[in-house]
DNA sequence: TTTTCACTTTAGAATAATTATAAACTAGAA
DNA sequence: TTCTAGTTTATAATTATTCTAAAGTGAAAA
């Protein structure tokens, strides 16, 4: 994605393209491949990479204005709290986030066909299947 | 489950029947149905039902320990941090939880034969699938 | 039964991730 | 150029969790 692009991606939903904003905007879509990154891990590589510093909370707000627009996804949050469940038998869940709320599924109700081979040199320990709910 | 076997379950396991041990696997355990809960949504429920108040710390600890005898599954950590992605489109997920690292799976490489209603009065948002890895 | 001590519990400090605050800054319309 | 709503920033606050070190306690041995 060129410049111009980034630029118009930034301004078509609503984000005053800001230097900063385009600085974060030029690492994180300039590139082929799919991108993970962790709010720490991205600031200590714009940190590497850049001149400018950008402060850590800019750096929050930038990814959640470009998820809010629909550039980003957020893998997994689970209101960031960590569940323990007393089942402890191989199994899925439905996840609620208008409550918070975990729902056992049995493992017997998911049946999955195909599945990809773990990359070189990993197995598969398990597979867990979330579903989210609306309302 | 009956005191006495909530005794022979912390015993069997190396885990001394201390008085806050068996009251919070008798809260846990004492019961047909799967519980989900937080640390935090435990010790509510704890301070809330017993007169003797445990420590949150201990409650941490007894979690954990029940966790590391397999009376209790941990759903969901991710290290406890927030990924973001910048593939926004529906896809699934390798977790290797050696390196942190989240890899793309794409969704036409998992095909999910078989899946569940959602319970009344909602509705699918999405299905994620997590592969997680071992070495 | 009493003694002993490794295992536990506890309050409170420390850490880590994230969000809030409020003052200074700035893109871009007028 | 001026003006202002939207942004950035340092820092404080918050939240979840772990650490620490002192006090407490099961239960094995005497």
């Amino acid at each position: 994605m060129k410049k111009i692009d980034i630029l118009k991606k930034l301004r078509s939903s609503g984000l005053r393209p800001t230097k900063q904003r385009v600085e974060i905007a030029k690492f994180l879509f300039e590139r082929e491949k799919t991108f993970h990154f962790t709010v720490e891990s991205l600031n200590k590589l714009l940190t590497k990479k850049s001149t400018s510093k950008i402060s850590l909370a800019t750096i929050y707000n930038s990814v959640h204005s470009f998820k809010a627009a629909g550039h980003l996804s957020e893998v997994e949050v689970r209101g960031n709290r960590t569940y323990f469940d007393t089942n402890v038998s191989n199994h899925h869940h439905f996840y609620d986030s208008e409550t918070a709320e975990l729902i056992d599924i049995d493992a017997n109700d998911i049946i999955i066909q195909k599945i990809p081979k773990a990359p070189n040199g990993k197995k598969i320990k398990n597979v867990e299947v979330f579903i989210n709910l609306k309302n």
